[in-house]
This record gives structure tokens, C-alpha cells and sequence, in this order.
DNA sequence: GTGGTCTAGACCACG
DNA sequence: GTGGTCTAGACCACT
């Protein structure tokens, strides 16, 4: 597990977390049934809160991308690759719906969104 | 001026004010010299207090998209129609960069992207 | 008379008025006797409010640059040479007095100071 | 952290906040990193309002010299005695400048505003 | 505990 | 009439 969190960035720290492991295992780093670091050891690692970290955990189980068996800890869930397909893109379409409108309110058309897009991707 | 606030939104109503104002001026909706309504008259108007009214428009006077003269009122800056368009410009890319790295996260190509954004375009 | 005002500026336009009048008293340019414009018709020709006008040449008879004659107007007050030198260098020495003291808070020395003012002199 | 705030002074409060704590970092009086009082602990201790006191912190923010993070506080930007330099003689030539205009529209000589400077500095 | 947002309302300077 | 400043106090999100 690769994180990297910036405590200046705009998104609270939990997000970040449960972004880029949600990423991770959408991608297939992260396999199914992978058991996650305690919720300790993590806050540890990371220098962050122990809340944090739980509220990070708690965001991703409800969003089926991990399961926790109580005493044990925490693991990736057992997911089709289908699955983690149409996961990751809910969660690609939900932030380019928001970026999409946002473009749209600034009179952008969508082949000067893709011209931008391609420089900086 | 046409603006839509939503209270439930995860955007401060200030943000959502400066970037629909932002928007229609460099949409070219709103011309140069162009007189916003007073403060006190769009907080009624909008149904919200006048100091968040007036954090959207200091936001506003800080981009450089309107100044304010003391005991007139704000007024739309006097901008040529380049720099409207490397303004609107800036405002994209900005958005464009969190939404790309977000994208690049999950491992999505540019490809998928741009096929992905043309379909809820 | 020559006049610059600016809307966007921090200094209100009567101060503004009020300094550049000055200015050219203490600068000889405009002899003792000289009869200022009516503050209706430099009310019009700078396209500002009488009542501005009005505030400017107060703050210069205070200031005892300029005299009133009720029915007649306003006229640059007689001046000689050395008072016209003591009251510009009560000016520049009120508004040196405040920036060496901002500088000072900063830290930086008389040199440094000098250095910079020769740059931008 | 010495501050001396004026109510009768013409500056605004919070810039006099602002301009104090900008002196005292740029003068390495406050080292990178430095915690910052929270708000709510300035405002009890100058007298002031949370909000006055917020505004500053702003402004700090927006020029750098600062940086918030949400939940725990704000720190003394991480400054190279360079940046340092360079921001410090940013600020004290924007004050600068305003002041050389000012000396100049008197007919003040280079030589004369350094001597007038040399004796009340 | 921290900062972030929003509110209502007062007072002043400027035009 | 305009915006600029300051106030007191509430509620929420994050740690």
C-alpha cells in the first residue's frame, strides 16, 4: 500500500485515503481478499489519527469495496473483475459528471475539453 | 443575471456564486462596465446574507473579473476578449488537473476519458 | 490644472484631489492669488460629485493652502517661498514618517532602504 | 507572537494584524512551522473578533506566508531565507512605490527625500 | 479541540 | 445610496 496524504490539500485527509485505496483496489493492486492494515498500525504509519483512518475504512465498506470480520480486521472484497470495472467507473462518471457541467457553465465545448484535456493528461 | 443556488450542495454558497458569476462573465454574458447589483439588493434577491454575498464578490475582485469603487458599487472589469478567454482557460485547466490526476489514479487511459466525457457531454 | 483621478484606487477621490492640489501649490505652480474653478464647473470637468469637490477644497483651506472669498470663489493663499517649503516638507516628512516606520517592522535597514528608493526613484 | 493593535489608527485592524505577523515571519521572528494561536485563543487575547482575527489569517494564507490545515491549526508557511527575502522586499516595495509617487508629485528630489529619510529613520 | 460557513445587525466613510 | 469594517453567536466538518 502506497499513500500519500497532504495535509494542505483542499480534500480532508479521509477522502484522500479512501480515494486512493479505492483506486488501488479498482485497479487490481490491491487482490481480493488482501486484509488491510489495522486501523492502528495504519494511523501509525501515517501520522494520522486513528478517527481518521476508521472513517476512511467505514467509507470504503460501505461502498463494498472492503468487508471487516470483527477481531480480525479488514479485507478487500471478493469482486468480479466486472465488477471492480463498473465500480471504477461510477466513480470516474460521478466526478466527470460535476467537472462536465462545470466545463458546460463556462460556454467550454466538448472538443475544447478534449484539446485541454490531452495537454495535460 | 441568472444564478441557482442550491443549499445542499457541497459547495459553499459563496463558491457557487463567484463561480456562476465567473462563468457568465467570461461567457461574455456580462459586459465590461457592467453593474452588479448591490450587495444588499442581491442578498434579498438570492435569499442569503449579505456577507456571503460579499465574499463571492471580493472573490471576484481578487480574480481580476470586477473592482469595486466605494460608494458606486462593482463593476464588471474592463477585460479584452484574449484575456477573457486565458481566464476561463485558467478556471478549466484547474478543475481539469484535480479531474485528470483522479482519473489517472484509477488507472483510466485517455482514450477511455475522452470516450467516457463525450458520451454525458 | 492637471488632474488624475482613479475610481479603482485605495485613496478616496477628495484625497486624491486634495493631494494633487497641494502639490502644485507647493510646487509653484499654481501662483498665490490664482483663483481655483468654481466647484460646480470642476464638479463637471472631472466627472465627480460637487460634494467631493466640495470635501477637497475644505481639507486645502484647512490645510491653509487655499482661501475662501464667500461670493467669489476660492483663491490659492499667498505663500512665501519658505512657507511653501515647510508645508511641503510637512507633507513629505508626515507620509516619510509613516513607510520608515513600516519598513523598520520588516527589518530593514536605512541602506537597504536607500538601495531600493534609488531603483524605483 | 507581540502584537499592538490601534482602534483610532486608519488602517483596518485586521491588516495591522496582518502587516504585524507578515513583518514578524519575513524577520524570521517566527520560524517555519510555528503554530500559530487559534483564532478563537488571538481574538480572546488582542480583544478583537474571531472574524477580525480570521481575515488576517486570510490574507496570510492567500500571500503564503501561512498555510491552514482544517482541525488542527495554522502554521508559518516552510519559507527558504531567500523566498523570505523576496516576499519581505515585495511588500516593502509596494509601499514603496506609493510613497516615491507621492514624493514626486511634490517636485522632491531623489537626494532630498534620502536626507529627510536619513534623519527620521 | 481545530477551522469553515453562515447568520443578523450595527456603525462608519464615501459620493 | 454605495461598500468597508467589526461585532456576537450559531452550526457543521475534520482531527
Amino acid at each position: 500500500m502506497n499513500i500519500a496524504l497532504s495535509n494542505t490539500s483542499e480534500k480532508p485527509i479521509y477522502q484522500q485515503l479512501f480515494e486512493q485505496i479505492s483506486a488501488q483496489i479498482l485497479k487490481d493492486e490491491l487482490e481480493s481478499g488482501y486484509s488491510l492494515p489495522p486501523i492502528r498500525q495504519a494511523a501509525v504509519e501515517l501520522g494520522i489519527s486513528i478517527i481518521t483512518v476508521k472513517k476512511a475504512w467505514e467509507e470504503l465498506e460501505r461502498s463494498g469495496l472492503i468487508y471487516t470480520v470483527t477481531g480480525k480486521g479488514c479485507f478487500v472484497a471478493e469482486l468480479s473483475p466486472d465488477e471492480r470495472l463498473q465500480k471504477r467507473n461510477e466513480m470516474i462518471i460521478k466526478q466527470m459528471g460535476d467537472s462536465a457541467s462545470y466545463y458546460k457553465s463556462f460556454g467550454v465545448t466538448i472538443e475544447e475539453v478534449i484539446e485541454l484535456l490531452k495537454k495535460i493528461y
